[in-house]
DNA sequence: TTCGATGTTCGTTGAACATCGAACAAGCTA
DNA sequence: TAGCTTGTTCGATGTTCAACGAACATCGAA
């Protein structure tokens, strides 16, 4: 459970799972972040080592998805109050997707 | 805010955190943690300085508090899920008071 | 099979952090 | 004043972590 917080640490993945937090499926190369992939590679791997989030391989290619149900039950209400919070101080504004927004 | 959830990604301070929750005040001689005096003072500073505790000098002693209403202000929800699954997945238990649990 | 695209892994580097013991500062107490 | 208690600060040590570029693995397409 540390190992969640300190998943949580870190505002580029607070920004990916902002970005993924209506639940969707999304491609690793829509995501957009500010560093190398071999950095947005490593924190995908924190995210999934964690639990956070769920990777699915299709060909080359690969799919994130966050695990909210499986939070929720493991920790209630805490992705909640994470998402709400980041929301307000704007915490990983920098991080999105391709199309921008 | 990526501060705070530093703050809370360490066992030892959830631990703290625990032993705070009640909202009262507790002498700095009265927290027992497995640590060195120094180790746990500085796990206090970091508290201290994310805004998740106050301390308060009194002559040569200290007294601590958890700062829940200024935490649910600003980060709703969070020390509530926060306390609820440290207290699941028995985050902390090595951190009491003297008198014991 | 050869090429290009997509992610992962590796090796390194610099910063941050947890931990300890020792030294220190401040305030009671004898 | 001298000494004890309480907590902070300092310096050192080892670990963890974010970040990068380069090399690698894998798959689809030409």
């Amino acid at each position: 459970m540390p190992e969640i917080m300190g998943a949580l640490s870190d505002p580029l993945r607070i920004g990916l799972i902002r970005v993924l937090a209506d639940g969707g499926e999304r491609g690793w190369g829509e995501l957009r972040a500010p560093v190398a992939k071999s950095t947005l590679s490593h924190h995908l791997r924190v995210l999934r080592d964690a639990g956070v989030i769920r990777t699915r391989q299709e060909g080359t290619r690969c799919f994130v998805r966050l695990r909210r149900e499986d939070l929720e039950s493991r920790f209630p209400g805490l992705i909640k109050a994470v998402l709400a919070a980041a929301d307000t101080d704007g915490v990983g504004n920098g991080i999105g997707l391709v199309s921008g927004a």
